[in-house]
DNA sequence: AATATGACTGTCT
DNA sequence: AAGACAGCCATAT
């Protein structure tokens, strides 16, 4: 077990997107970048790998793509989350990023 | 080392 | 607004 840099990466990501707070939501590029601070890793595709594999314990919905969409997979589970806290939409059923962008903060409690 | 894949992102049409 | 293409980074085979 051990805590290897995969790991650490994965908790990482775990603990950005519970940070996440509730009417507000991050992109994956945006997380990919805070961490990339800290650790090194820095790829969105690999937040994403990361949420698809351990992303079941953590608030997923509140992490999106860039553009406000959300993957197929989480669509009508994200809109009810979305619904149910209030998270400033847009008439077309996505999420208003100019109004709920929340920018991560590095995991080590840095915050400036 | 090379190839294939993925909850990504930006640009062009 | 929607579709196609290229770029990027890590993992698995």
């Amino acid at each position: 077990m051990a805590s290897t840099r995969s790991e650490q990466y994965v908790e990482a990501v775990l603990a950005l997107v519970e940070q996440v707070p509730p009417g507000r939501v991050t992109t994956y590029g945006a997380v990919a970048d805070a961490l990339g601070r800290d650790l090194g890793r820095g790829g969105p595709r690999q937040v994403g790998s990361v949420m698809a594999t351990w992303g079941g314990g953590v608030p997923w919905w509140r992490v999106i793509r860039s553009d406000g969409t959300v993957p197929a997979h989480l669509g009508p589970e994200a809109l009810q989350c979305w619904w149910s806290e209030g998270t400033p939409l847009r008439p077309s059923g996505r999420v208003d990023l100019a109004a709920a962008f929340w920018a991560p903060t590095a995991a080590r409690g840095e915050e400036g």
